[in-house]
DNA sequence: CTAACATCTCTTTTT
DNA sequence: GAGATGTTAG
């Protein structure tokens, strides 16, 4: 039995109500995930529901592994297996990769990230003869993933205004999916749309998921978007065990196509449904969340909500201004060590949230300066780096030959004499004789204008990539065969060749090393794993969980550092909020686009509502930008906070250029703390 | 074809 | 100010 007894009127409802449609309306700190768990686990043991009907779907990989965890805390791990929790990403692969081949897709399918996607986008307008300087790829897929995020198909595109981005997008989404279809790749929007297309077009399909997934919960609902929307009520509309979990006050994905709407019209989607609202807010002192609720409440279209809690006023929210970005990273690290001796906590209990995961670096710096443990999330610095992208790419291209973006990156590195004239060349008589580039490269003898010995190098290229491909169709082993894969071609060697600095070619070595090790701990946690499971992995960013590096890291006791975007859903004991003004928060962008800045306010809402015992503010007088100083204005939303909850605090660091006044700085320092603890 | 050098652009946010 | 892209000489 699950002992609801624990939860508050509204939750325990929620908890109980379990056939047919729910919907939660759960405030910041309201318990949703405890809710959340204790459905499933009275849907489990109470129920008797089987693991394997239950299916819970997530935004982030961060937040279903929680979840994952929680469930298993709760009931058990046995009881939890079978049991689906997974972010929208990760369940449309697992449904496509089962049935991709009626779309016409082989079962090994590449998935394409942002870099992927731009190649490819840059190949299409070549062969369309748009003007490569006048054009910027990055808008036109902009415009393309937007008509799939609305499940508008190539043929069905038509330009909304007379737009010369526009109408020339229309002209390269078809080019653009025929070239995924021929690298047998799918992108992140392709995920999604092309799973609702198989559901659409196949009942029998659609019957197997519907009869698998009985009960339905969607976290973050608010956040959903048109394909998304479409996903999940046709998986649910058999059984019509639905229940959406979400807060429109959080609602911060509307530029990737999130539409508040589908969680303020669940109501009249599912004629009947009951709604449940969770007002108490368990997480924040009073103060925090008075802020939080004065800054909101400014939004014009919310759904009226008031948050309350009896925790207690809990102490001020500190205001810090620093002169400039370098100080403002030396204040927050010095008050974050402050904190900690003085409550006696753990890097653990502190988070730094920024809005551009630029913001990070200064912090980044000071941490290690000061030997402070750090974990850095998202920015997927790591699998962006190019040493690293171009060593997973070989593993791609032996995955999957058709992936001609992986070729592409491979063929001259490590350095072995294949320039790009004749890569072009054999662009070109593959285009023109409608073969996959790989296998050009294995005719190229019959490819003109091609000197002999290069025509030789073309071939050993070729023989390297059938015969890894032929290699790696076993399974088993695979860390230690990469490893010598990589030894063959001498990409150790190539890095420490072409990098003067020692320093940074060791640290570009040890990345490829790191994918290694990110393999070998894949390996020991899925048996029978495989080069394409891996790679999936890899590209759904779902890494955090098996990688070697995260697994000690894990459990380490390190301050967070993450954009504000990825804080959702999370909370922390002590929260600095960074860089808190005009043009980072809201952001440049969103004031220049004339968009409605309530998107940036709910994102402020998201970051004051982290903080359990105490917030800090931070802002700049002056930041660099572009290596120059320019001068900054506070945070509009730095007014909606009533005054009476802030105290303000002026820096107080002077700058430190000769060690001498580092010396001097730190002794300062040190004799501060020691004041300040008595 | 490669390496060295010059020029240009960029900073939302994520799966 | 970095990092990617483009240009030029060997």
């Amino acid at each position: 039995m699950i002992d609801l007894s624990t939860l508050n009127p509204p939750q325990r409802a929620a908890a109980e109500h379990t056939e047919g449609p729910l919907l939660v309306l759960a405030g910041a700190g309201s318990g949703k995930t405890r809710v959340i768990t204790y459905r499933i686990g009275h849907l489990l043991l109470d129920r008797k529901v089987k693991a394997d009907n239950i299916l819970a779907v997530t935004f982030t990989n961060k937040a279903a592994g929680e979840m994952k965890e929680r469930v298993r805390e709760l009931v058990g791990r046995g009881k939890a297996k079978g049991m689906v929790i997974s972010t929208f990403h990760s369940l449309g692969v697992r449904i496509l990769r089962r049935d991709i081949e009626r779309l016409g897709y082989k079962k090994n399918f590449s998935i394409y990230t942002t870099s992927d996607q731009i190649g490819l986008i840059r190949q299409a307008m070549r062969e369309v003869n748009a003007d490569g300087k006048k054009f910027d790829a990055e808008t036109l897929l902009w415009r393309i993933s937007g008509w799939k995020n609305g499940l508008i198909p190539p043929d069905r595109a038509v330009p909304r205004y007379n737009d010369p981005d526009e109408l020339l997008a229309c002209d390269v989404y078809p080019r653009y999916q025929a070239l995924l279809h021929a690298c047998n790749a799918i992108d992140f929007d392709d995920i999604i749309m092309l799973t609702v297309r198989l559901l659409q077009d196949y009942p029998e399909v659609l019957d197997h998921w519907q009869e698998r997934f009985r009960y339905i919960m969607v976290d973050e609902y608010q956040d959903t978007n048109a394909s998304q929307y479409l996903f999940i009520s046709l998986l649910a509309k058999k059984y019509r065990n639905l229940c959406v979990v979400g807060d429109d006050d959080q609602s911060i994905y509307g530029w990737r196509g999130a539409d508040v709407g589908n969680i303020l019209d669940f109501e009249r989607d599912y004629p009947g449904c009951r709604v449940v609202k969770l007002e108490q807010n368990y997480r924040s002192t009073g103060t925090i969340l008075e802020a939080a609720n004065q800054v909101i409440k400014n939004n014009a279209k919310r759904k009226e909500k008031r948050l309350w809690t009896d925790v207690g006023e809990g102490r001020p929210i500190d205001m810090v201004i620093a002169q400039d970005d370098e100080e403002e990273a030396t204040l927050v690290v010095e008050r974050l060590q402050m904190e900690r001796y003085q409550h006696n906590l753990s890097f653990g209990d502190f988070a730094i949230l920024y809005r551009t995961n630029s913001q990070s670096r200064a912090f980044e710096e000071q941490l290690r300066f000061e030997d402070i443990p750090y974990v850095l999330v998202g920015g997927m610095q790591f699998y962006e780096r190019k040493e690293v992208k171009d060593a997973l790419s070989y593993l791609k291209v032996i995955d999957n030959p058709l992936d001609e973006q992986a070729l592409l990156r491979v063929v001259n590195f490590p350095r072995r004499g294949i320039g790009d004239g004749t890569v072009v060349k054999i662009n070109q008589w593959s285009l023109e004789h409608q073969c996959p580039l790989l296998e050009a490269m294995g005719r190229v003898g019959e490819i003109e204008g091609i000197t002999e010995a290069l025509r030789e190098k073309v071939l050993a290229f070729h023989r390297l990539i059938t015969g890894a491909a032929e290699e790696f169709r076993r399974p088993g082993n695979l860390a230690a065969r990469v490893k010598g894969f990589y030894d063959r071609i001498g990409l150790e060697e190539e890095l420490y060749r072409t990098i003067e600095e020692p320093a940074t070619a060791r640290r570009k070595v040890e990345n490829v090393e790191q994918i290694i090790n990110s393999m070998a701990g894949y390996e020991e946690r899925i048996p029978g794993a495989t080069l394409s499971g891996f790679l999936e992995k890899v590209s759904l960013m779902d890494e955090d969980r098996f990688s070697g590096k995260d697994k000690k890291e894990h459990g380490k006791d390190a301050v967070t550092l993450m954009s504000l975007h990825s804080s959702k859903g999370l909370e922390f004991p002590f929260v600095f909020l960074v860089g808190f003004e005009e043009e980072i928060l809201p952001h440049k962008k969103s004031v220049e686009e004339g968009m409605s800045i309530d998107e940036e306010r709910r994102l402020c809402y998201v970051g004051i509502t982290r903080a359990r015992r105490h917030l800090t503010i931070t802002r700049c007088l002056h930041r660099k930008k572009y290596g120059k100083l320019l001068e900054r204005q506070p945070s509009r939303f730095l007014e909606e906070i009533p005054e009476r909850l802030v105290q303000v605090h002026e820096g107080m660091v002077k700058k430190a250029v000769t060690e001498d006044e580092q010396e001097a700085m730190a002794q300062d320092f040190f004799a501060r703390m020691r004041e300040k603890l008595g």
